[in-house]
Order: C-alpha cells, then structure tokens, then sequence
DNA sequence: CGAATCTCAGACGGACTGAAATGA
DNA sequence: CTCATTTCAGTCAGTCTGAGATTC
C-alpha cells in the first residue's frame, strides 16, 4: 500500500474543541518562533505587558495576573533584569517583597514586541477578513467569559 | 498591599492568539476530565475515530492520520487491544505491519465516547447560540485550511 | 543497498509542587 | 503562630528521539 492519504477523521475536524486546539497550536508556533527570533519567549511579553498596564508590582502579583507560575516568573524576570528591561527592588513597606518595574528600555522593548505580536496576528489570521477576524474575537472572548465567570 | 486584583493585561485580552490559547486550554480540560471519567483519554477516541472511517490501517498510518506520535500509537493500541475494542493482526501482504482493526465492542465503545464529546462541545460554547457555534466552526476551519495548505 | 514499520527505553522542555528562608 | 512572598530543587505528564529488529 503506497497510499500516502493522511486525512484527518471528519469527526475531529468537525469537533469546536478539536479546532480550537489545532488552531492555538499553531499560533503557539508562529509567536514562539517571532519571538525567538528576536531573543524572547512569550512569558516576556506577558510580564512586560503587565507591568507597562498595572505599573511596578510584586512577582507574586505578576505571576497571578499573567497566569505564570511564581517558579518561572523568577526565572523570566531574571532574564528581564539581566537586559535592564525591568528593575527589581525590595519594597520598603514589605521586605519579603521585591517591586518589580519596567524600564524605560522595557518600555521600548516592549513596543517592539507589540509590533512582532502584531505581526504574529495578522499572519495567523491571514485568510480572514478584518470583520471576521472581529467575530472571531468576540466568540471567543463569549466563550471565555462565560468560563472564567463560573470559577 | 490587599489589592486582589487579578485582572489580565488588556493588551493579551484582545489578542486572537492568546484567545485561542485560553480557549483551547479550557477546552482540553473539559475533554480531559470528561474522557478520563469514563476510563479513556484522548488518543483512545481519535484513534477509535480513524479506525471506524478509513477502515483497517497499519499503525504508521493511523499515527499520520490522528497526528499521534509513533511511540504513543503503540502504547495507546496496547490499551484498546487489552480491552478488545481494537484487534492486532500482522499483515499478510507486508509482514513489517500490523493491521489495526475495530471490533464491534470498539464500534459501540465509540458511539458512547462520541456522546460525552458531544457533551463537552456543549458544555464549551454554552454561551453561544447555534448560529454563532457555527460561526465559530466555520472561522477557525477556514484559518486552519489556509496553514495547512501551504505546508 | 535504502526506506518503512513496530517497539522500547530514555530524553527533553514546560508546567507545577515542596520546602526553606524571610518577614508581616 | 499564621500567613504571604521569593527562590531553588525536584517532580510530573506529554511529547518526541534514537536505536534495534524486521521486512520490503
């Protein structure tokens, strides 16, 4: 048999839960490799982003707000400080904690990754038309709420 | 500071690809739990699926086709063969092969495994209408196509 | 010979858990 | 004493790689 046919059961591909993760492995692919290729890793852009939005925050804040484990939030935010794209600081009114800020570099930084995300966007979502690309994230934003609302 | 403020930066909630990825994670869970409240997981269905639509198939095939990693068709089929929902038998035409088919108790087994799907695809978009269900299918079919095409 | 199949053992990176140290 | 925070080491499940035996 030198049939080469490796066609997906039609079940699946008529399964929501089974585009759904077809699709966000994909993307998944497409923002780490943009990311790689300019020396990040997706837990950057998601801290950066956190502190640009909420300011200076502690890591166990950090962690609960971009759904990052407080081990890899150390790890991550060692990374950050090493490239001077965040500072760490203990807190005068709470020595168990540090402050973490994000720098004037982070803050440039983190613009040029928008753009690289941006960029991730538009090619994963490259057949659908802006009002699509619309719906789209507005059921899937239905779809969340309705979840994260019930615990 | 007590703030328990947990919120996601906006800048992620607005992006499709962290929108699928949340989606998806959620979903997997559901399909997870669900399964493994009946004793199976999901390689068991997928592969139960490609049997009962493309017939009889050697285990490299069904790997392609399901997307199951070689080492982990062996190990899922050992499962579904110890409980007689699938038979074994070498291939007389190519002795590298085993040919994998489904029984009648696999067929049946795949009828009730399609049900508690159905019930997490429910479960998944219950904030949806049917319209918009379809809607949604329809969205990330069409932007899984267009990557699948081209490569 | 090269290519494909089945199988096992182990590797590998990502996510999480435990526990120690510190201090409110 | 209890609780939250930071950090490190280690675990864990899921996925994939390597290699051997076999057959085409």
């Amino acid at each position: 048999m030198t049939t080469i046919d490796d066609a997906t059961p039609s079940r699946l591909n008529r399964m929501p839960s089974w585009l759904l993760s077809q699709t966000s492995a994909h993307a998944h692919r497409l923002l780490s490799q943009a990311l790689a290729a300019v020396g990040f890793i997706g837990y950057h852009y998601r801290l950066l982003a956190a502190l640009e939005e909420f300011g200076p925050a502690s890591q166990a804040a950090l962690g609960r707000r971009t759904g990052i484990d407080r081990s890899d939030v150390v790890a991550a935010l060692n990374d950050l400080a090493g490239r001077g794209l965040v500072q760490r600081s203990p807190d005068p009114a709470d020595r168990r904690r540090n402050i973490i800020a994000i720098t004037p570099a982070g803050t440039e930084q983190l613009r040029l990754l928008d753009g690289v995300l941006a960029g991730v966007q538009d090619k994963l979502l490259a057949s659908l038309s802006p009002t699509e690309r619309k719906q789209l994230t507005r059921l899937l934003t239905r779809v969340l709420e309705h979840h994260t609302k019930r615990e």
